[in-house]
DNA sequence: AAGGGTATTTGGAATGTTCTAAACGTACAG
DNA sequence: CTGTACGTTTAGAACATTCCAAATACCCTT
C-alpha cells in the first residue's frame, strides 16, 4: 500500500527543504529527510525522488549524505532489491553528528595553519615589538582554538548538561 | 606609524577567511575581522582593503556587517575624517549573537510553516488513519521547534554551563 | 553469457553567490 | 559655489553550487 501524493505532506517537505537550506545544508537533503520522517513505510529511491521533485541522480547522492550523518538508516525490504531508506528521528543525535564532523575538520586544517603562525612569527628576528604583539594575539586565538576542541571532544558531555534547557 | 605589508599576517587573514568561510560565513568578512584582530591600531576602509586584496566595495559592505554583529566597532581617530575600526576580540559573544540572530530567524519561519502544516492535517477529514499519523508525527517535530527556541531564549544561560567545558 | 532492473558517476546547464569597477551621494574645505 | 576626499550603491562579471539527463557500472536471474 504505497502512499499516494499528498499536498499537504508535499508542501511540508518545501519547507523543510527550505529550513536545512538556510542553515548550509543541501536542500535536497532536508527534503528528502523530511519525507521518509513523514512516511509510515521505508521508501525507495525511485519514490523519493519523485515525491521531492528531484532527479534520481540527486536523491541517490543526497540520501548517502544524509546515511552519513546517521540521519536515514537503510533498511532491508524482503523479496525486493530495491534500496529502502527510513529516517532517524533523533534529530538531536544527528545534529550533534554533523556539527562534531563539520566543525571538527574545520578546527583541524586552522589548527595546523595557527602552528605554522607561531612558528613564523617565532622566527621573525627582526622588529620585535612587532613579534611580540603578534604573539600574544596568536596566544589569545590558540586558546579559543583549544576550547573549542576540548568542546567538541566533550560534546556528549556538554549535551547532556544542555538537554536541562531543551 | 602605519604597520607596513606583512606576510604571516597576509597568510593568518587567508586562512581565518577560509575557516570563515568554511562555516557558512563571508569569507570576506572573515578576512577583515582577521586583519583588524591581528592590528594594533585601528584602520580605515583604505587599509583593510588594501591588506585583504579585496575592493573597496566588498570591505565596505563586510565590514557593515561585522558591525552589525557586533564583531567590529567604529572607532574615533581626532583630526581625520575616515572611519576607523577595531575588532571586538570577544569571539564568544560574537558567536552567540550571530547564532541567535540567523538560527532565530529560521526558527520563526519554520514555526510558521508548523502552524500551517497543523492547521492543514486538522481539516484532513478523509483517510483518518493517514491524520493521526501525520498529526503525531507533526507534534513530534513541534517538540522539536519548541526546544530550539526555549534553548535559543535562555542562550545566556545555558552559555554559564557550557563554559566549564571550554 | 545475456538481459533487465537497479544505483552511481559524469558533463554540462541553470541557478545563486560574491566580487569588482564605476557611478553616485555626502560632507567638509577653501 | 566648487573641488576634494570619503563611503555607499549598483550593474554586471567571475565564480561556485546544485541540479538534471544520459551514460556507465553493478548485480541478480535465467
Amino acid at each position: 500500500m504505497a502512499e499516494d501524493y499528498d499536498p499537504i505532506r508535499e508542501r511540508f517537505i518545501h519547507e523543510v527543504g527550505e529550513f536545512a537550506g538556510g542553515l548550509g545544508l543541501s536542500r535536497s537533503a532536508g527534503q528528502l529527510y523530511a519525507l521518509l520522517y513523514m512516511s509510515r513505510e521505508p521508501k525507495c529511491l525511485d519514490e523519493m525522488a519523485d515525491s521531492c521533485e528531484v532527479s534520481k541522480a540527486t536523491a541517490s547522492v543526497n540520501v548517502r549524505e544524509l546515511e552519513r550523518w546517521g540521519a536515514v538508516r537503510r533498511v532491508w525490504v524482503r523479496g525486493d532489491r530495491k534500496d529502502y531508506y527510513e529516517a532517524n528521528r533523533n534529530v538531536a543525535d544527528i545534529a550533534v553528528s554533523r556539527v562534531k564532523d563539520g566543525l571538527g575538520r574545520r578546527l583541524e586544517t586552522f589548527g595546523a595553519a595557527l602552528d605554522e603562525a607561531e612558528r613564523d612569527v617565532e622566527q621573525m628576528s627582526d622588529n620585535p615589538g612587532g613579534r611580540d604583539f603578534y604573539q600574544q594575539r596568536l596566544k589569545e586565538i590558540r586558546r579559543h582554538h583549544s576550547s573549542l576542541d576540548r568542546l567538541l571532544r566533550n560534546i556528549d558531555k556538554v549535551y547532556g548538561v544542555v538537554k536541562r534547557f531543551l
